[in-house]
DNA sequence: GAAATAGTTCAATTATATTTGAACTATTGA
DNA sequence: TCAATAGTTCAAATATAATTGAACTATTTC
């Protein structure tokens, strides 16, 4: 796998990404790579089997509210946060404000 | 039936709104009531059985959003907007201006 | 009191999501 | 090249959510 599936940002959903965050282990992995701009999976600090957590960040990523860059054996997570202020603006920080 | 249940401001939870937020029906619904102050449920141009729309109300209403005031045959739907906006300032009106 | 109205609840069905371990892929380092 | 690392994918199991019609409750009106 060389490139992972990110879609654009005018095919955003409203209701697909208020489904991503309504959940209370996504909700924590948002909150962890907003203190820390980019993460690996594993340094996620939550306590789930990798397929699980892989689970969760695809959820994410196909939602459009993180970005995964591969690099070497690791992928690097972040928030895609100015496409998604321009998209929706205000929403992203205002729940990250409210986690 | 008299009166219905209505979590109290300080029980709600972040992602169980978000959760309730994440479905294009409940959205939609929130998209009305936030332009019209307060709708019975058959006012809400949604179509679908009543059961199942009784199913979104539900939803909504145990999730904190919105508040069922019961006046004779009909029940009033609001949104719970003072009590959200203590809550998670911001949240509600974001959401709504991005719907 | 009977019928109409407005909605809820129930039970069954169907559809989606989550969780898991095992097998897999790709990359790095010895 | 071999082993370790970082993560994905698969398939099966389990759990949760959505949808429906029918039966129900409560209220109003005749």
């Amino acid at each position: 796998m060389r490139e992972l599936f990110h879609p654009n940002i005018d095919q955003l959903c409203l209701s697909t990404i208020l489904n991503a965050l309504g959940d209370p282990i996504r909700l924590q992995i948002l909150k962890n790579l907003a203190s820390q701009r980019e993460t690996t999976c594993s340094c996620c600090n939550i306590n789930l089997p990798k397929s699980a957590l892989s689970h969760h960040f695809k959820v994410l990523r196909e939602s459009g509210l993180i970005n995964v860059r591969i690099e070497g054996k690791q992928r690097f997570l972040s928030i895609r946060y100015g496409e998604l202020e321009k998209r929706f603006p205000g929403l992203l920080n205002t729940v990250i404000k409210n986690i």
